[in-house]
DNA sequence: GGGTTTATGTTGACGCTGTCAAGATCAGCG
DNA sequence: CGCTGATCTTGACAGCGTCAACATAAACCC
C-alpha cells in the first residue's frame, strides 16, 4: 500500500505480493493455463522474468495462490463449524452448502486447490502441504464429530465415512465449476439431497 | 492394418484412425497436456501439419478420443447392468467397483471424458455430444430402476439422486487420479461404504 | 563514508507449443 | 489425358516457460 508512491524506482518493493495479488485475479479471469507469467510481469510492470527472484517456476507461484485459498477457506469452514444456535443436522447441512458455494464462487481457485496440476504431480510446495494437509485432515476430525453426534452413523469407518463424503462434495463441485452441471440452480436441491441420504433416519430433531 | 504395407507412399491412407490410435497411446502416457500434435505427427511418421487436414485443431483430436473413451466405457457399464444371477444390491456396488476401476485404470483418458477441458468451454463436437449426452443421461435411467427396485430410496427425485450419486462416485475417481487419494488399497472400502450409505436400510437380501 | 556483497530487475536467447498460409503431390473422375 | 480436390509438405508467426548474462541499487561491514 505504501510502496505505491515508489513507482519509478528500479526495485519495486513488494513484488512477491503484488505478484500473488494480480495472479490471483488473472487465475479468476483465465484459469491455470491462461494464466501467463509474461502477461503476469507486463501487468504489474516489470520485465519478464522478474518474477524468477521470487519464486522458482510457474509451479510456485500457483502453489502461493493455493495457499491463499486455503486459508480463505478455512476461515469460511470454521465460521460455519463454530457457528451457534444450530442443530447439529443444520450445521452439517450449511457446510455442505458453503463448500460447494466456495467452490462454484471460486471455480478456478477452487481447481487449483483440489486440481490435479498441483497435486498429481506432487509438486505442492511445503509451505502449501503445511496449510493443506490439515485441511484434509479436518475433514475427518468433522466427521467423526458428526458420528458422535449421531447425525452419521457409527457404524461405518470414520476414514472411509469422511473419503466417500468428502469425494461426494467434491465431485459436485467439479461437475458444476467443470461445466457438466452447466445448471447452478440445481445446487440447493443437489445439497439437499446429500444431506438426505447422508442423515438418513439418524436424528429426530 | 492391410495399410501399413502402403508406408513409403506420400499420402498416408488411413491417417486419420492412425492419429487416434496414436494420440490415444500418447494421452495415457502423457495427459492432455503432454499430448502434443507435433509429436503426435512425428510418431506417426508424417509432417506436423497433417493432422489439421483430418482435424479442425487438437479440440477435434481430443474429442475424437474421448468418443472412443465414452464407447469403451459404455460397454462395460451395459456389460454389468446385464449381469445375470446377481441381486440387484450386488450389481449396484458391482457398477461402482466398475466406474472407479474404470476411472483408475484410464486416469488421463477419464479426466478428458469428464474433465473441464472439453466441457468447460463448451467445446464438444457435435459427434461427442451424442454418444456423451446418452451416457450421462444412462446414469439417471439407472438411478431410477433402483429406486423401483428398492435399492434407493423412492422419496427422493429421481434426477438429483443420480446427480448426488454420479457425482460421488465421480469425485472419489477424482480425488483418486489427481493424486489427493494416492492409495488404491483403499479403493474397496470406498465403494463399500458409499454403497452401504446409498442403499442403508432399503434391501433385507 | 567507501567498498563490497547480495537481492532484485533487465535484455537476449532457446526450444517448445498450436496454428495459419502457400506450395507440392497424388488419387480419382469426367 | 487432364482437371479437381483431397492430402501432405515446408515456412512462418506468436505465445509460452525458463536459463544465462548483465545492470542496478539496497544493505551491510570495516
Amino acid at each position: 500500500m505504501a510502496k505505491k508512491l515508489e513507482k519509478n524506482s528500479y526495485h519495486h518493493g513488494d513484488l512477491r505480493s503484488s505478484l500473488v495479488d494480480a495472479a490471483s485475479i488473472m487465475l479468476k479471469e483465465s484459469g491455470i493455463d491462461g494464466l501467463s507469467l509474461r502477461k503476469l510481469a507486463d501487468k504489474v510492470g516489470v520485465s519478464r522474468t522478474a518474477p524468477y527472484h521470487h519464486f522458482k517456476d510457474k509451479n510456485e507461484l500457483l502453489c502461493a495462490i493455493a495457499e491463499q485459498g486455503f486459508m480463505h477457506w478455512q476461515q469460511d469452514a470454521t465460521a460455519i463449524f463454530n457457528s451457534v444456535g444450530l442443530t447439529a443436522r443444520e450445521k452439517y447441512r450449511q457446510f455442505i452448502r458453503g463448500y460447494i458455494a466456495y467452490a462454484a464462487d471460486n471455480p478456478e481457485l477452487y481447481d487449483l486447490m483440489f486440481g490435479r496440476t498441483i497435486w498429481k504431480q506432487n509438486s505442492a510446495t511445503q509451505s502449501l502441504r503445511n496449510i493443506a494437509y490439515p485441511s484434509f485432515h479436518q475433514q475427518v476430525e468433522m466427521t467423526k464429530e458428526w458420528q458422535n453426534t449421531g447425525i452419521m452413523p457409527a457404524t461405518e469407518d470414520t476414514l472411509r465415512l469422511a473419503q466417500v463424503t468428502w469425494g461426494t462434495l467434491h465431485g459436485i463441485a467439479r461437475l458444476l465449476i467443470d461445466g457438466i452441471y452447466a445448471d447452478r440452480s440445481h445446487i440447493d436441491e443437489m445439497c439437499e439431497c446429500a444431506v438426505n441420504l447422508f442423515t438418513r433416519s439418524h436424528d429426530r430433531e
